[in-house]
DNA sequence: ACTAGGATACTTGTATGTTAGTTTATTCGT
DNA sequence: ACGAATAAACTAACATACAAGTATCCTAGT
């Protein structure tokens, strides 16, 4: 997935995507290739493959000869990404636990410290960036980093839902992530799964709040 | 995920597609687009736009102005894969046996019958349509469609490795479903899932043959 | 026989032109 | 004033041409 040769194509796909998370482009408007490129300053070649991809990816509609649209945030697909996250996760982190080593205990403790500062910095974006980092981690620590490439495609959909709440609660999540740590340190299985499960329900707490504020974004 | 206009680009991708699990185009080949706009009679555009979808699907490996690619079958890929889907699909099944009614039930019968009617003619490709259609109808009965568009991606690691081994068991993939669903009827949720896990191993059955008598198309 | 260097033939990436279908605006008839 | 037919404008799909990097082969020199 990753691996990617910064081309044109790979430029035109980051930043549209950027653009769509940071709801730039907002759910259900209409662009098109030519606004896009002219945006962008790149070629049509590049940002036709950028929006195929990401139409293939669900962030983008197209209907041929007509128009292309951003989708709006489907929320049976968001709970459906929740259920695959939550059951994998779990297994995930518990089988971490049993593989985890000092060296790893010692890149966690540092990638929460990264989150702390750009939580006081109140540096959202970077704030998610060592958010995802932290899970990651534990996937490759249990040796299932393809699980977590494949679950990037999910996790789109819930990053969509989670960048428009921009009062995320950064205490708690900093907070939840050291008493994970400290459960897969003990390696209590029971422990790891209980906190994992509320840990991917934050997200719920902003549900009602957000279908309110932006109704016509979701289907 | 589907509703895939019929155009050059889906055509191609199709085709494309089944060249690969048939293994028409062996695993670690190097081909070009241009031998592939020849073989389709199809133009380079849209043969380039199936390309470059079926390498972010990891079918393709291509390098710049290099050459592009069969990709080898990933076991470490292969594993996770199976990873993923045992531990969804138990628990999608536990969540149909549910939801699931008389209709269903009908309409799960008419799968299974298909399913033989292929099997006595030894079908293989026809077989494997509706094994899979077998296991997506549960996805529907749990109201997890998107999961099953999702798990495609991983199933296509498994498909391809399924597509090696000709000499399937028919017989017992028929009886194991059949078992299933007489396990989902009365809701025996242990049963379920331990069917399910037996069911989604029995791949693991061919491994050692097929790395022995493939064992180039493997990385 | 062997190596270094360069021409040449490939490859994919990108730009631009053309086609076919859709939507919107306009015109014409009533 | 209104509705239907029609023309114009717009869109994405597709074709073609060019650019830029890569691999291969051939030759010159030793």
């Amino acid at each position: 997935m990753a691996a990617n040769t910064i081309n044109f194509q790979n430029q035109a796909y980051d930043t549209i995507k950027e653009m769509i998370l940071k709801t730039e482009l907002i759910p259900g408007e209409k662009i098109s290739e030519k606004e896009l490129e002219e945006k962008l300053t790149i070629g049509r070649s590049p940002v036709r493959v950028a929006i195929i991809r990401l139409q293939k990816e669900g962030l983008f509609h197209v209907i041929p000869q007509s128009g292309t649209y951003v989708s709006k945030i489907n929320l049976q697909q968001v709970n459906e990404a929740k259920f695959v996250r939550e059951t994998i996760e779990k297994l995930i982190f518990v089988e971490a636990s049993e593989l985890i080593n000092e060296k790893d205990l010692a890149e966690l403790d540092k990638i929460i410290k990264l989150q702390k500062v750009y939580a006081e910095a109140e540096d959202h974006s970077n704030f998610l960036v060592y958010d995802e980092a932290f899970h990651e981690f534990f996937y490759t620590i249990a040796n299932k980093r393809n699980v977590w490439d494949w679950m990037q495609l999910l996790n789109l959909q819930l990053n969509r839902f989670r960048m428009l709440s921009l009062d995320v609660n950064w205490g708690k999540i900093i907070r939840q992530h050291e008493e994970i740590v400290q459960a897969v340190k003990v390696k209590d299985k029971q422990q790891i799964e209980a906190l994992i499960s509320k840990h991917l329900h934050l997200v719920d707490e902003n549900t009602e709040r957000l279908l309110k504020a932006y109704p016509n974004y979701f289907l």
